[in-house]
DNA sequence: GTCTATAATCCGATAGAC
DNA sequence: GTCTATCGGATTATAGAC
């Protein structure tokens, strides 16, 4: 059984991952922490504050940026700000929440044809998880760096993603050995292998914007290498 | 030509990285901003400055950790410690240049046999990145971490050392390719999909610790991944 | 709902005794 | 060389006017 070493990249079958249907969705989550209540005030002000947030924070790191900071880059005031986020920490889960629907709403569903063929599963895998952390490049950046200031139970949140999609990879190299696609190995110690490859999109974003290299491109070259290094023969 | 695919991980022929060793070469080096000038006294305080640094610094974030909290932990007092470290930004730059110096003095330099066979070299440097990142894993995990906070000439020195260790790898794979052991290819690509390999393992460190992964069957996964994904054929 | 002004706290760094 | 005590400034969060 031969493999198609061709690789095609659809474009994003999702619901919109912006900034607004993100804080819509976090206004849902956090509403009760929220003193705005309103959704057409409470939602647009709160993507100032968080798009704030990913900026400066990603710049300088969140411990560093104040309230002022978040104020200044906002256009809201700093008694304004506590309006809409009760406290630094909150601001920081809801970030990561965030993420976490990222995740479990647009890259771990399969698309049709995925379930019965393992190769579309984890090219999917691949291209959907390169695609998503491409538009939220920022979130998720800001997530993986500063996960580490967060309590227990936050940092469970973050363990238990990282661990959830490699599952979802190594799920899918373990059907494909099934199917003889693949050589025999441990499916764990691959997808521990192909994780660092895709979060490398969002981590040095910088690298590969200066390279001309576009998430295509790069969902093209992960799934070429990733297909032959583990593809049999 | 085929390719030997048995890996064989000999123990790191390097100078000692202890901290008391890198504390000595930090001492020289920035022995201009240190007020205690006699080494047997200077060298051991400063080690305990920076493990504190590091091992709170990792749990939390270095913006976070406060210069009470290094005093505690080290067993100096607060007045103390700025006898060793002139601010905080200096410890910082300091656990950079320890990196750096890691990576100049021991991943870089070609081993007996490498100059001559690209094979040889790209598993000396997957396999020297590894050992030299396993040894000093919470300096490079806080150097990774903490850089972006700091100002620009420490954000490039860090910069500088991921393009260095990335052209390093990027010539020994053009040098692989053009003796016909690998495939036809973008070195500079497949090299760019080398490093988070390598860095993988002293970002995600609780997770091969949890998996009972020693470094030496990193060394060896790592390189068997990578040859099968290059290789010709 | 949003602002200004300020309270309360905490931090980096230093002075000066020993 | 090391310590204790403290300064000046910055920070998070709140109170209360509009």
């Amino acid at each position: 059984m031969s493999l198609n070493l061709n690789v095609v990249t659809p474009p994003l079958q999702a619901p919109d991952l912006t900034s607004a249907l993100l804080c819509e969705e976090l206004f849902r989550m956090y509403g009760a922490t929220i003193r705005i209540q309103k959704p057409h005030v409470a939602i647009p002000n709160l993507e100032k504050i968080i798009l704030a947030a990913l900026e400066i924070g990603s710049r300088k790191g969140f411990h560093s940026t104040t309230t002022r900071d978040l104020a200044t880059a906002s256009g809201l005031s700093m008694g304004a700000i506590y309006s809409y986020v009760e406290s630094k920490e909150t601001l920081l889960r809801m970030i990561l929440a965030a993420v976490g629907f990222a995740v479990e709403r647009v890259i771990a569903p399969p698309e049709a044809g995925e379930a019965t063929d393992p190769s579309a599963r984890l090219r999917g895998l691949i291209r959907r998880h390169i695609q998503v952390t491409d538009v939220m490049q920022r979130w998720f950046y800001f997530a993986f760096l500063e996960v580490k200031a967060f309590d227990k139970s936050a940092r469970d949140m973050a363990l238990q993603s990282e661990l959830r999609t490699e599952a979802l990879i190594a799920d899918a190299i373990r059907d494909g050995i099934a199917a003889g696609l693949y050589a025999p190995g441990d499916p764990q110690v691959w997808a521990a292998l192909v994780k660092p490859l895709l979060q490398d999109w969002y981590i040095k974003q910088w690298k590969y914007r200066r390279r001309g290299i576009s998430s295509a491109a790069y969902v093209e070259t992960v799934t070429r290498f990733v297909e032959k290094a583990i593809t049999l023969g």
